[in-house]
DNA sequence: AATCATTTGTGACGTGAATTCAACATGGCC
DNA sequence: GGCCATGTTGAATTCACGTCACAAATGATT
């Protein structure tokens, strides 16, 4: 059923065109109307004011009262609603306040680096970038994108996948020296490691046995709320910990972390994700913008370790 | 063709609902719709702007940036809409200029007494009373009602009758002196008249000659641009004049004027109406009002002549 | 984890309101 | 008085818009 059966926009195009040309079929042309269309959206909309707008013969148009002043209130408003959908429809150009939510790590690493390219590119758009390992939801914060390492919850938020990193467990050279390096993932239960106080999609750290992937986690002795965080903490030879290769790439190299249980793990990566909230109605052009820009810019170099002759660790690749 | 398949005033209202209410069920409810029209309302208006106004899940409802601009800016329109709309159909309570045209003799003696009361009770109503007998377009003077005398030209104008005149054959007494009192209607052809400047609808002066009514009319000494200026030629002696009894009816019981051809003339009447533009749409309420204010309290008194004992004449009834 | 209640999204469909078409009135101009 | 342009009216037509039924998703509840 149609329940809307009153444009009131329309009706005050058609009018206002009417009164500007001075004439219904001048009018009528230019909206790409029949005369006897005006002629009756005049006449509803009179009937609906319940007082006349025009007087009119075949040769002239004259407005009463009410049609002077409701023309001048329609071109105003008219124009107002013209802006109004402009701006909202400039959204189609890139500008606007942007806000992005990453996680630490990769924030810090691979996103900050490039935004001065991409402000440079968009100068209309303003970027907030706020970075947090936990789990976030992207409406309350009202985020345009997240980017987020490891697997994802379904949902209907859309991912664009931005790149792999490979994961390592490892420890300070003073732990691994006071609770032994561990030689399989059973040892693990022995160890002391560092957890997160958000949850994930993964409980443990998967470990390949034969075919299979087989999870295990030490006994958290700390809980850091973000990948650096966690560095920090493993650095202190708190424990150990699971961590991004691009992150602790040049701790691994200096020394100052060492890997763990390689052998169990060679392959284990984490995909990372621009998530934002799917395609029910188009995306604003800053945070496409942003999203391909990033899909384009950001290269997460996938080193290997390799232990060189003297038995330090490098990356290669 | 091109037709108007956008409702934008109703996208706007629907989507302030919809933000308002904080969902689509709700505003649905409100704005009786089902959920999916809302949402397909939705969903058209952004891609028409080309960008996304809100974002939504099953449970939450977020407002983009533009979504936010939009919003405020949409709320104003609408608001301002109403006002326009409600100040237009404002019309269906007397208010405003009204502008009214009259013949003269009539406007002074029968329409300006009346005007305290009418303004009285309507006080939101201005009057401009212009007073002229030449003829008039209504709607190039931009006035509202016209009160003519006399046959009424055919057009798409709608006639309100407010009464009848008798109409008299008059000259001064001085006149008839030098020109001897017409006898017959032949005899004006040796006289002389007061005509008019504007072209009326019958030419002559009607005469009963058993059933049939012929026209005859004295040669033009001078015109008069309006009743009023008529009767003061006629006063002065110039020549005959045919004129509303209502007008010089107390010079002739004075005995400035003396009616003349009364015979042939007793049923001589003009209409007095109330003349506006047609029922092509709602009469603004302040014509509507003032004619039918007229139409109750005008009260044109039809005397008739009688010639008393001492051969002086007298209006009576 | 699993169920439930609630909400939004999608495709097919039917309705009816709006527009067109054709014919007629009106006004101004020569 | 006839011609041309314009506005109006009634009936036929059509196409956008909302409904319907169903699917998917979300958050609360146990």
């Amino acid at each position: 059923m149609a329940r809307f059966d009153l444009n009131r926009s329309a009706e005050m195009e058609v009018f206002v065109r009417v009164v500007d040309l001075g004439g219904f079929t001048h009018a009528g042309r230019k909206l790409r109307l029949t005369p006897s269309g005006v002629s009756k959206l005049i006449s509803r909309l009179e009937a609906r004011l319940g007082t006349r707008l025009i007087n009119r013969t075949t040769r002239k148009l004259t407005l009463t009262e009410e049609g002077q002043a409701f023309y001048q209130r329609a071109v105003r408003i008219l124009a107002e609603m013209e802006e109004a959908e402009r701006e909202a429809a400039s959204g189609a150009a890139p500008r606007g306040r942007l806000t992005v939510n990453s996680n630490i790590p990769f924030g810090m690493l691979h996103v900050m680096p490039l935004i001065p390219r991409f402000l440079e590119q968009h100068p209309d758009v303003t970027l907030d970038l706020v970075l947090t390992d936990t789990l976030i939801d992207l409406m309350q914060e009202r985020a345009d994108v997240a980017i987020r390492a490891g697997p994802l919850r379904t949902s209907r938020l859309v991912a664009r996948k931005l790149g792999t990193s490979r994961m390592a467990v490892v420890g300070a050279p003073n732990y691994l020296a006071r609770f032994r390096t561990p030689k399989t993932p059973a040892d693990l239960a022995e160890h002391r490691g560092i957890g997160w106080t958000f949850p994930r999609a993964i409980r443990g750290w998967p470990f390949k046995r034969g075919d299979r992937t087989e999870e295990a986690v030490p006994p958290p002795a700390a809980r850091a709320s973000d990948g650096e965080a966690a560095r920090r903490l493993a650095l202190g030879g708190v424990g150990l910990a699971r961590l991004a290769l691009f992150h602790i790439g040049p701790d691994i190299e200096a020394g100052r972390l060492v890997p763990v249980l390689q052998s169990y793990n060679p392959g284990d990566r984490e995909d990372i994700h621009a998530v934002y909230v799917g395609h029910t109605a188009p995306l604003p052009a800053r945070v496409r913008a942003f999203i391909d820009f990033l899909a384009e810019h950001v290269r997460v170099g996938d080193p290997a370790l390799k232990r060189a002759g003297d038995g330090r660790w490098k990356l290669v690749g």
